[in-house]
DNA sequence: GAATAATAAACCGACGGTCGGTCTTTATAA
DNA sequence: TTATAAAGACCGACCGTCGGTTTATTATTC
């Protein structure tokens, strides 16, 4: 049957739908037709909305980092915080959070697919390391932070986590991840010339993602 | 017509087929009847060695892997050389080298596709960070390097550096790729406690890799 | 001379994408 | 206001490709 809607609504219920799609089965295994059965439009329609199934990939990942930029520019623009809590947030922001969006990160940091993975990565890394970088030169100010390449070395950490976290990437045990959990957390004050235990809430993000109880 | 090898060379045909294909036209874009035609063998044949396209594909990464592994333990068990000659060499015999497996690195660092690149990557890491691990635990003796996870972090430095120079990830010009590899250098010497200047060897083979003249 | 490995080749089904055309809405001119 | 034309949204049959399967035949090996 034919229904036909505003433009803006139908492209949002179809990024929705695939949005839904890549994280439960992944991209290679989501089929333009479970997106279709969904959505319940024909093919034409979503080629009307989109050139090619990777198309809609890319406007899924750019909806997302979108979102996520938003929230970061909100928090890093925040006059009353200090560097380091703004650091805080964002970081609690843009990893697992109780946010609807936080299912994201997760659904995406497994082994599922690649493509979807390395775009959203990427685009993640470049929309939050000039944010980011901002907020470290003002812990650089607040002399919390002592670091002479704030941006190269924010997307350096940024990079580095993500690789070593994924899952996509990498199977570790709880002991293997708590290990390195605990090394990142080091090695982030080193780079950012931050002092000793001063990044340990990750410690607590950590937890609460994983569901781990010990100390 | 029918042609019968011994299974070790048919083998290795396929691989080297596959590997030439996988990095010219990435992974998505190789056909398993490209395979075919260039090696002239069945299907049959093919899945006789082979379970599944990706199987080959792991193949593959894994036959490149275990090269650069035993490259890697020749260099980390030779006792003439000290630590830090070792990851010297090291990292110039796993990054472009002039070795005729070097080309593997050059062309997957290319956004051609994303699975391959991704099992590489994650492979590579897994492989390199133990063997590089010790030689940094003998360059703690040697008191050049100062740091308290070894494996940790050499895994976070890996990673970093590899998402950060990977053109599969980020498009980067000349100049952002040299201020990177700036911080890089510094960010290393940092977090292995390295003397400054002591891993500025990166930037050479950065040059001779990028063809950059300037200084 | 069976049994098993290796190869061939026809075949299958699913999937991404195309295409000609239809229905709906909106803008415009009479 | 209404006729009309252009634009936008949508339909669904169809197609080519591709990974993978099946069946059959030819070599090896013991």
């Amino acid at each position: 049957m034919r229904v036909t809607k505003k433009h803006a609504a139908r492209l949002n219920e179809i990024l929705d739908a695939a949005e839904q799609f890549f994280m439960k089965n992944g991209y290679e295994q989501t089929t333009i037709n479970d997106i279709l059965a969904k959505v319940e439009i024909s093919k034409g329609a979503f080629y009307h909305y989109f050139k090619s199934k990777e198309d809609a990939m890319d406007a899924v990942v750019e909806r997302i980092i979108r979102q996520m930029e938003s929230d970061a520019r909100a928090i890093a623009a925040d006059p009353t915080l200090t560097a380091h809590q703004k650091m805080q947030r964002i970081i609690s922001t843009a990893n697992i959070s109780d946010s609807s969006r936080g299912e994201f990160m997760e659904e995406l940091h497994r082994p599922t697919n690649a493509t979807l993975h390395q775009k959203s990565i990427s685009g993640t890394i470049d929309m939050l390391a000039p944010i980011m970088a901002d907020v470290i030169a003002q812990g650089a100010k607040e002399g919390v932070y002592h670091t002479a390449h704030p941006l190269e070395t924010i997307e350096f950490i940024l990079a580095g986590s993500h690789l070593v976290f994924d899952g996509g990437f990498f199977s570790r045990t709880p002991e293997e991840l708590k290990s390195r959990m605990n090394a990142l957390i080091r090695n982030i004050e080193l780079l950012l010339g931050a002092s000793e235990g001063s990044f340990a809430f990750l410690m607590k993000n950590f937890r609460k993602e994983t569901g781990m109880n010990d100390k």
